[in-house]
DNA sequence: AGATAAAAAGGTATTAATATCATTTTAAAT
DNA sequence: ATTTAAAATGATATTAATACCTTTTTATCT
């Protein structure tokens, strides 16, 4: 198993190589993203409607449309992603599957658990969804493949 | 999504169970772990099964049967557990879903992901099956619901 | 030997995740 | 106004995870 689904992984993504390809203020087209981030072209839009929906990205219809994100967009954490797709249960779930994690009735590896849980959690919301613009445009980091 | 899978989660629940309850020599019945652990009972036989396949429960047939661990097993990690079920993904695989996690092409959270990863590795590979006989006796641990 | 109790094996059912397709709405350009 | 380019919506298909059921094999006990 991997740490987020598909839809989370792509929807990470996606939002990545939006915020670098839109830092000048243009819109990005589904396709070009898609490809930009090696991933099927109606199942992310799927995701990306829903992000939209959501406030985590912009969308603009028709001729020249496409997706961009405004200023505050960019300074969101990635909690935020990972909470809209795939919930909080990676944050808040016990990691053996017990209805409730709690300390009146953990499992044997609830102190673990959270230590992990937090590590993640930091992580994720300590990075924005900016954060990594410039790495992307001189080519450090990838997206695709 | 959760760390591990369902099936995952009921078979490391599961181990830790066996583990307390056959420590005196004895064996336990499938309908009897099942019970202990609050998982459905036909989906754990088959988990059961598998683990046991793999050599990381043992079982025996007949009456008086029942699935039981040997000192070896005992001392066995978790992540031996985890490797088994749900492969070795969660501690290999790219966060971000790229097809190879590396160096070379790594995603914009590749160290992030690599401390999360290493962190998980560490506790499971550091914590035994039977670590935790005595405090599941007595009962400051939960295995159910 | 026959009856019984247990796991093993194999097959089926259900549900959720992933992926695709066809249609509709929106806004811009002519 | 008409055409066009784009996302939004709604419906469907495929695959994998989860759950369940039935039959078979194995060992014990009488
Ligand atoms: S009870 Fe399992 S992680 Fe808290
Ligand atoms: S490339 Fe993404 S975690 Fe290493």
């Amino acid at each position: 198993m991997a740490i987020f689904s598909k839809t989370c992984e792509y929807g990470i993504r996606a939002v990545f190589f939006i915020a670098h390809k839109t830092a000048n203020g243009n819109r990005i087209g589904i396709k070009e993203i898609a490809n930009g981030i090696s991933s099927p072209e109606p199942f992310l839009a799927k995701i990306l409607q829903d992000l939209s929906r959501k406030g985590i990205i912009q969308s603009f219809k028709g001729p020249h449309g496409g997706f961009y994100l405004d200023e505050s967009s960019l300074s969101r954490p990635l909690s935020d992603i990972v909470e809209a797709v795939d919930g909080d249960s990676l944050f808040k779930d016990c990691g053996l599957g017990l209805k409730a994690c709690s300390e009146i009735n953990p499992c044997p590896l609830h102190n673990q658990f959270k230590e992990i849980r937090n590590n993640i959690y930091k992580m994720l919301n300590s990075t924005t969804i900016g954060a990594f613009n410039n790495e992307l445009l001189t080519g450090i980091f990838s997206l695709k493949k």
